[in-house]
RNA sequence: GGGCAAGUGGCGGAAUUGGUAUACGCGCUGGUCUUAGAAACCAGUGCCGCAAGGCUUAAGAGUUCGAGUCUCUUCUUGCCCA
C-alpha cells in the first residue's frame, strides 16, 4: 500500500486554502460569523488552541459547505502583562517580543489548515486597532459611562502595582510573594452597574449559551431584594442608612456596622485608635473570600441607634472590616443569629444572640452554645408581629411596616461592582485624558487620537512605566493651548476583547472603529467558541459593551454580542516526578514491557501523576507543533475530536493520535481501492442498500456536527467506512462507489481537510463547496427494520421484518420464530403493547 | 456552607430523548504473515456460568407493559460562588 504523504498534500492543501477566499461568498446568502476566542500571543500554540481552533474550524467550513456566508477571521489579544515581564527578563522590548510571538504563532496555526481569512487579521496592540479603542473611550466617556472614583485595589507593594483579584494567590502577590494590602486609588471605572438590570433580563434570551455559564453570570450580577431602614442615632441628628436583604430579622438585631469608609467614621479622624483599626482593615485583600475568612474585628464607636420596632431597645454602633462600602449603603445591622459573619463578630464583642428564624418553633436554640448560623428558611419568632410568619412573608410585611413608618424604603441591589480598568502598566492602550493645570479634566480631541505608547521605555523601574517616564505624559491642551498632563494608567486588557469582534466586520476601516453597515450584517456572532474560564469576566464585559455602544449609537441592531456560545473543555496529560519529585516532561519519560514508566536519560522510575490540565509549571505538556509534524495535522485534528465530547475534558495520548493516523491512512487506501477498480457488475439491489447506508451516515453526520458531538461524527465515519470495505468485498459497481465516496469525502472536509481535498482531487471531483444531500425518499423506502420482541418487557428476540407491518402481522411472524414461540407455549396473552416499527411486547400469564 | 453539573466495561465514551444498554476508539487475548520485532490483516473481549440461562448503567425505592433516561432518598466526584 502507497503510504500518504501528508507534508506534500498538507502543504499544497494549505496553500491552496489561503489563495482560495472560500469563506464570502455572495450577498444574498445567509450569514454565519464563526468566532474563536483569539489568543494571547504567548509565542507558541498549545494544544488547548489545537482544540478551540479545530472545533470552530469544524463549524465554520460546515456551514460554509452549507451555503453560508462565513465569516472565519482570527486576531491577537496581544497587549498584558507577560509581554512586560518577557522584556525584564529578555531586554527585549514588549513590542518586538509580542510581534516576534505573533509571526511564530500566525506560522503554527497555519499548519493547522484553518479555514481562516488571515486578510482580516486584527492586533489590539497595534495602534491601527488600539486608536479605535481610544475613540470609543471618548464616545463613553461623553455618555457618562465613564467614571472616576476612588477605590480600593490589591497592591503589591514590592512590584508597585495594583494586582487583580486572580493575581492574588493567599493573600500574596503572584510574582513578588509580598503580602497584599487594600489601597485606595483613583481610578477609572466603566459604569457597567447602570446595565445590571439590562444585563440579568438578556440573559434569558440567549437560548443558545449553556445553562451553566448563564446561571454563573446570574450569579455574578447578583441581584437581591432587600430595603434600606434609616436608624436614628442617640445624641446626633445624623441617621445611618443601612441596606439589608433580610429585613425579617430585624427583632434579632443587636449592633450596627458600618464600613471604615463610612461618613460617619469622619468623626474619628483624629482618633488613634480608629487610624490604627483602618490601617488594620488595609491588611485584608478586597475579595469577598478574603473579607468572610478574615478575622471579624470592629471599632466600637460608643454611638447607639434606637431600635425602630423595639421600644427603648439601643443598638451599639461599630465600624467592622467586613462592611465595604461600595455595597448597598456601607452599613448594616447585624442580627448573629442568622448571619455567620455577625455571629462570629457578636461572639467576639459578647452581645446579645437571638433567635428570630426557627426551623422547628417548638424547639428553640441557645445561640449562646452554638457556633454556626441559621441562615435557611423557617418561622418567625420573638418578632412582635412577625410572629408565625414564613421567612418571605415575613420580609413583605415588614417591609409595608418600615414604608409605613416612613424609616425606610424596598431596595434592589446588585452585586455586580463598576469595572475598574485602570491599570498601572505599560503595554496597554493609553486612556486618552489629560489633567489641565487647572485641575480639569479633559478627554482628548479624537483628531488627535490615537494617543501613542512611547518605544522608549524603562520597564527595569519599579512603578508605573509610564508616569516613569521623562516626558511623554508633558502635553498640551489642543483647546487652550496651555501645557497638560497625561494619564499614565492604561486601559484593562478586557477592554481591547470586548469589542475584537465588531473590528472583525471591517478590520480595515481607518475614519471609526467599525462599518456600521458590516457590524449589522455581521453580528451577532452565531457560534462563540472558547474556554469556560471567560464564562463571566469576557463574556460580561463584551455585553456590557454592546449595550453602551447601541446607548451611543441607536442605529446598531444587536445588544447581544453572541448569539451561540460553546466552551470547550480542556486538553489534560498524566503528569511525571523523576525520583527527586522533579516535574518531567512526557518526552523526557517512557513506558516500559511491563507497564512501568522510566526516565530516558538514566532509567530510574517514574512516578505517575493523575492527568491535569496541560501546564507549563507542571511540565505535563504535548506540543502541538511536533504532533503535527510527526503524524500531520489532520491525525492531530482527527484526534482532538474523537476522544471525548468538546465540552468535557479530554485526554491526551499519544496512542490516540497514531491510531488517528493509522485509520486516517486506511481512508487513503479505501480511496485508492476505489480509483483502481476495475468496473463490475451487480444486482441493483445491493446498490440501493449500500445507497442507503450512507445516505442514514449523512443524516446522523450533519446532526451530530449541529448538535457539537464531534466524537460521535468521528465514529460514524469509523462506521462507514466498514460499510465500504463491506461494499468492495461484495463487488459494488465502481460508478456507485465512486458518487458515495465523493460524498464521504466531503464530509470528511470540515474534519480532515487536507486528506478529503487530496482524495476528491484523486476522484476527478472539483467542486468542494457543497454538503451532500440526503436522499430522504430512499431512507423512506427502506423496507427491512428490526423488530425487538419482548416478553413481560424482556427482549427475547429481534425479527428482521418489513417495514409498517400490522400487530396482526408481526404475531404471525412470531409465532414461527422458534427463539420467541417458546416462552409463550402455554401460557396466555392478556395485553399486547404494540409501536409500529419500534418494539412489540407481550404480557403473558 | 450555598448553587450547578455529573456518575454506564480495564479506560475514553455511545444510546434515535421512555423502546435491542455497552455503538466507535483505546487497551487486552488468540490467530495469519515474518528469522524476530514493528506494521498489516482476521477473530474475540460487561459480569457469573461447561451450558441452558441469569445478572448488569454509583446504592436503594417509586412511576410504567417497558427506565441509563422520569420522581424521591442516600453516597461519591467535578465546577462555580462563599
Amino acid at each position: 500500500m502507497e503510504r500518504i504523504n501528508f507534508q506534500i498534500i498538507e502543504k499544497k492543501w494549505q496553500e491552496y486554502f489561503l489563495t482560495k477566499k472560500l469563506y464570502q461568498k455572495n450577498a444574498s446568502a445567509k450569514k454565519f460569523y464563526c468566532l474563536e476566542m483569539f489568543p494571547y500571543p504567548s509565542g507558541k500554540i498549545h494544544m488547548g488552541h489545537v482544540r478551540n481552533y479545530t472545533i470552530g474550524d469544524v463549524i465554520a467550513r460546515y456551514k460554509f459547505m452549507n451555503g453560508y456566508n462565513v465569516l472565519h477571521p482570527m486576531g491577537w489579544d496581544a497587549f498584558g502583562l507577560p509581554a512586560e515581564n518577557a522584556a525584564k527578563e529578555n531586554k527585549l522590548h514588549p513590542k518586538k517580543w509580542t510581534e516576534k510571538n505573533i509571526f511564530e504563532m500566525k506560522r503554527q496555526l497555519k499548519l493547522m489548515g484553518l479555514s481562516i481569512d488571515w486578510d482580516l487579521e486584527v492586533s489590539t496592540c497595534d495602534e491601527k486597532y488600539y486608536k479605535h479603542q481610544q475613540e470609543i473611550f471618548i464616545d463613553f466617556y461623553n455618555k457618562g459611562f465613564v467614571k472616576r472614583k476612588e477605590n480600593y485595589v490589591n497592591w503589591d507593594p514590592v512590584e508597585q502595582t495594583v494586582l487583580a483579584n486572580e493575581q492574588v494567590i493567599n493573600g500574596k502577590g503572584w510574582r513578588s510573594g509580598a503580602v497584599v494590602e487594600r489601597k485606595k486609588l483613583s481610578q477609572w471605572f466603566f459604569d457597567i452597574t447602570r446595565f445590571s438590570e439590562d444585563l440579568l433580563e438578556g440573559l434569558n434570551e440567549l437560548n443558545g449559551w449553556p445553562e451553566k455559564v448563564k446561571t454563573m453570570q446570574k450569579n455574578w450580577i447578583g441581584k437581591s431584594v432587600g430595603c434600606e431602614i434609616k436608624f436614628e442615632i442617640e445624641e446626633l441628628k445624623e441617621k445611618i442608612n443601612i441596606f439589608t436583604t433580610r429585613p425579617d430579622t430585624i427583632f434579632g438585631a443587636s449592633f450596627l456596622a458600618v464600613s471604615a469608609d463610612h461618613p460617619i467614621c469622619n468623626k474619628f479622624l483624629n482618633n488613634e485608635k480608629f487610624i490604627k483599626f483602618k490601617n488594620d482593615c488595609l491588611k485584608v485583600g478586597t475579595t469577598e473570600e478574603a473579607l468572610a475568612n478574615a478575622e471579624k474585628i470592629g471599632f466600637d464607636t460608643e454611638l447607639f441607634a434606637i431600635h425602630p420596632f423595639i421600644k427603648g431597645k439601643k443598638l451599639p454602633v461599630y465600624v467592622a472590616n467586613f462592611i465595604l462600602m461600595d455595597y448597598g449603603t456601607g452599613a448594616i445591622f447585624g442580627c448573629p443569629a442568622h448571619d455567620q459573619r455577625d455571629l462570629d463578630f457578636a461572639k467576639k464583642y459578647n452581645l446579645k444572640v437571638t433567635e428570630v428564624v426557627s426551623e422547628n418553633t417548638s424547639k428553640l436554640k441557645n445561640f449562646d452554645n452554638l457556633s454556626e448560623a441559621y441562615v435557611g428558611d423557617g418561622t418567625l419568632v420573638n418578632s412582635e408581629f412577625l410572629n408565625g410568619l414564613e421567612v418571605n412573608q415575613a420580609k413583605t410585611k415588614i417591609i409595608q411596616e418600615i414604608e409605613k413608618l416612613g424609616i425606610g424604603e424596598k431596595k434592589i441591589t446588585f452585586r455586580l461592582k463598576d469595572w475598574g480598568i485602570s491599570r498601572q502598566r505599560y503595554w496597554g492602550c493609553p486612556i486618552p485624558i489629560i489633567y489641565l493645570e487647572d485641575g480639569s479634566i479633559a478627554p482628548i480631541e479624537k483628531s488627535e487620537l490615537p494617543v501613542r505608547l512611547p518605544e522608549d521605555i524603562d520597564l527595569s523601574q519599579s512603578g508605573n512605566p509610564l508616569a516613569n517616564h521623562k516626558n511623554w505624559k508633558n502635553t498640551v491642551d489642543k483647546k487652550t493651548g496651555k501645557p497638560a498632563t497625561r494619564e499614565t494608567d492604561t486601559l484593562d486588557t478586557f477592554v481591547d476583547s470586548s469589542w475584537y469582534f465588531l473590528r472583525f466586520c471591517s478590520p480595515n476601516i481607518t475614519s471609526e472603529p467599525f462599518d456600521l453597515k458590516k457590524v449589522n450584517y455581521w453580528m451577532p456572532v452565531d457560534q462563540y467558541i472558547g474556554g469556560i474560564e471567560h464564562a463571566i469576566l469576557h463574556l460580561l464585559y463584551s455585553r456590557f459593551f454592546m449595550r453602551a455602544l447601541k446607548k451611543n449609537n441607536s442605529k446598531i441592531k444587536d445588544s447581544e454580542p453572541f448569539k451561540g456560545l460553546f466552551t470547550q473543555g480542556m486538553v489534560c496529560h498524566e503528569t511525571y516526578k523523576d525520583q527527586n519529585g522533579k516535574w518531567l516532561n512526557p518526552s523526557e519519560v517512557k513506558k516500559n514491557s511491563e507497564g512501568k514508566y522510566h526516565k530516558i536519560s538514566d532509567k530510574s522510575e517514574v512516578n505517575v501523576g493523575p492527568s491535569e490540565s496541560m501546564s507549563k509549571s507542571k511540565k505535563n505538556v504535548v506540543d502541538p507543533e511536533n504532533m503535527i509534524k510527526s503524524y500531520g495535522a489532520d491525525s492531530v485534528r482527527w484526534f482532538i475530536l474523537s476522544d471525548s465530547p468538546p465540552e468535557k475534558d479530554v485526554q491526551w495520548s499519544d496512542q490516540g493520535v497514531i491510531s488517528s493516523s493509522k485509520f486516517l491512512q486506511k481512508i487513503w487506501d479505501l480511496n485508492n481501492q476505489v480509483i483502481n477498480l476495475k468496473e463490475s457488475k451487480r444486482s441493483k439491489e445491493d446498490d440501493i442498500k449500500f445507497e442507503l447506508q450512507v445516505n442514514l451516515f449523512i443524516k446522523k453526520l450533519s446532526k451530530s456536527i449541529e448538535s457539537f458531538q464531534f466524537n460521535v461524527s468521528i465514529a460514524l465515519f469509523y462506521e462507514v467506512y466498514r460499510v465500504f470495505k463491506k461494499a468492495l468485498e461484495n463487488k459494488l459497481g465502481k460508478k456507485t462507489l465512486i458518487q458515495n465516496l465523493v460524498k464521504i469525502m466531503k464530509l470528511l472536509i470540515p474534519f480532515t481537510p487536507h486528506l478529503a481535498h487530496e482524495c476528491l482531487s484523486t476522484l476527478g471531483e472539483k467542486n468542494f463547496e457543497k454538503w451532500p444531500e440526503v436522499n430522504d425518499l430512499l431512507i423512506e423506502k427502506d423496507i427491512k427494520i428490526k423488530m425487538p420482541i419482548q416478553i413481560n418487557g424482556k427482549t427475547r428476540g429481534i425479527l428482521d421484518v418489513k417495514k409498517d407491518l400490522s400487530e396482526g402481522e408481526i404475531f404471525k411472524l412470531v409465532v414461527k420464530s422458534t427463539k420467541v414461540k417458546k416462552y409463550m407455549e402455554n401460557k396466555k396473552i392478556f395485553r399486547t403493547i404494540f409501536v409500529k416499527n419500534k418494539i412489540v411486547n407481550y404480557i403473558i400469564k
